[in-house]
DNA sequence: ATCTCGTTATGCAATATAGCCGCAACGAAT
DNA sequence: ATTCGTTGCGGCTATATTGCATAACGAGAT
């Protein structure tokens, strides 16, 4: 038995940034192209295209800077208000999961149900 | 701009427990009935007993107890263990709502970005 | 000059997946 | 007969995801 949570940010009721764009987010920046960032969290590149530009569209931060042509075909590479919001929401998911792991533990240590199971996860 | 989050419980990555389920037992504690309580927050008796179903099978806890037949067809209450149940899980919740909005309100406060929304919703 | 290569950019159709609905038939008890 | 609980099953709908198809871009090779 454990606890899970899922943690998102909304603007205007649409959700702009969860953990796998952050993801995406975080592989653009370690290989410098959407597509290879793609491939390696296992999203179409037409997915990822997506994801960023609704996040941008929505929050109205350019988050990331592409360029196509060239000696490698191009590539993306994020912008400094994309690394701040990258390390704003990673401090506070940090925060929140340290929270829920406790408050789940609390309100459930003791019962008398797959105990051994309590806090496993 | 503003934070949402989603806690529910697994038993082996299976959902077992959430708001909406929390809701529904609410539900039947305060009705008496399967079927007036899934009226009350409109889902499907089927999908009530299946939420049900599910609960107790993965958790491996009587949550209610049920009669069919009688005076007025019959009825379903909670068990003790499912009061128990509902109210851990209760207190989990709310401790961590608070926080969740807390570390939102920590982590992007200052943001140079639609500044006026954050923390609004 | 032209060609090649890997990338970004974008719409649209097709597909896959999940979730939901609700019938239908039965059991129980009074 | 009534009223509610129990349960299988098949179909529907809504949404997510993929998969073309196309175009542009620009450095370097030919």
């Amino acid at each position: 038995m454990q606890v899970r949570s899922k943690l998102w940010i909304e603007v205007n009721g649409e959700p702009v940034f969860g953990r796998g764009r952050r993801f995406l987010l975080e592989a653009i920046d370690a290989h410098g192209s959407i597509n290879q960032a793609a491939q390696e969290i296992n999203i179409s590149y037409r997915k990822a295209w997506s994801y960023i530009s609704a996040m941008e569209k929505r929050l109205g931060i350019r988050l990331v800077e592409s360029q196509a042509g060239g000696r490698n075909g191009g590539g993306t590479v994020l912008t400094s208000e994309g690394r701040d919001f990258i390390k704003r929401y990673g401090e506070m998911e940090e925060g929140i999961r340290e929270i829920v792991d406790d408050q789940f533990a609390k309100a459930f240590d003791g019962l008398a149900v797959t105990r051994d199971a309590v806090k496993s996860g």
